[in-house]
DNA sequence: TTTAATCCTATAGGATTAATAGAATTTATA
DNA sequence: TATAAATTCTATTAATCCTATAGGATTAAA
């Protein structure tokens, strides 16, 4: 499972993106209308901040932007900057490898070898679903539900 | 990342199924040939025989044995014994399910979107990644490093 | 009766997660 | 220049989970 970090970075994210303004948007305003603890939020969009992910304001009429156009944000990055690596294993990570201590030769491994898979296919698909990925799939969704 | 605890279940089964033997195991051997401390490899296999996934025989000569053909006992069961749900979001669990309370219209939700996509492809390999399965990946990927 | 094995209960230490509190700093603007 | 409004920083806490260990109860074969 995805942590609750993870879970309210992303939804602040595509929170942020959805406005059409170029204004800064204030956290509280985020954390009442998405329901996320405030002083959580603050620390959350913190580390988005030091990823470059997010820009800020400080003082009065400040607040949060984003610093990087939706399509540039991708829930692959969101989730290795609060949870880590996207690989269920040691072994099939790039940027965290790490070898198996009771692992008598990893090229013939067959559990690695399930989940190297899994975690190409995951990698793929998260780098593909990026902030503006997702408000196009809310934008499919909605015409979709709306045909009834 | 999977937890211990799963991986040395993992490790535990395969290491049954690839004995020819239709004799017990008992768990100081698996220990002793995986580097699992046996305390807590026992309190996994006792998990694994409540789960109907091994059996086993008490007293001298005892030990453990598979209560199921390898080709019926798939990492997506394991995983989920010792890890929980296999999906990201409890929202796109089947069995697990929990709404999100800042959910504001399930359906036309572009994060659960993305994480439905995960979970159902997550779910259709895992499901297929049986013990029989990986013992199979190892064989093939055995002939394929002996080409050189 | 001894030995060898699983089975059961309890618990300890550490890490991580989720959250809160309070004060420092910065900035717009009245 | 004072004030209000915002981010930023530091620290702390409570709860939960993870990993592992200890010790004894139970069972069964020889």
């Amino acid at each position: 499972m995805l942590s609750k970090k993870t879970k309210y970075a992303i939804v602040a994210l595509v929170h942020i993106a959805k406005r059409n303004t170029k204004d800064p948007i204030i956290a509280r305003d985020i954390a009442d209308a998405e329901k996320i603890p405030y002083k959580f939020l603050e620390s959350i969009l913190l580390d988005l901040k030091k990823a470059a992910i997010l820009t800020s304001r400080k003082g009065k009429g400040g607040g949060y932007l984003l610093h990087r156009p939706p399509q540039d944000i991708s829930l692959a990055e969101i989730m290795r900057l609060f949870d880590g690596p996207l690989a269920l294993l040691p072994c099939v990570t790039h940027t965290y490898y790490e070898r198996c201590e009771e692992c008598k030769d990893e090229q013939t491994c067959g559990i690695r070898s399930v989940f190297l898979e899994l975690r190409n296919y995951t990698v793929e698909l998260l780098k593909g679903a990026t902030i503006a990925n997702i408000l196009n799939r809310e934008f499919s969704l909605l015409s979709v539900n709306s045909d009834d």
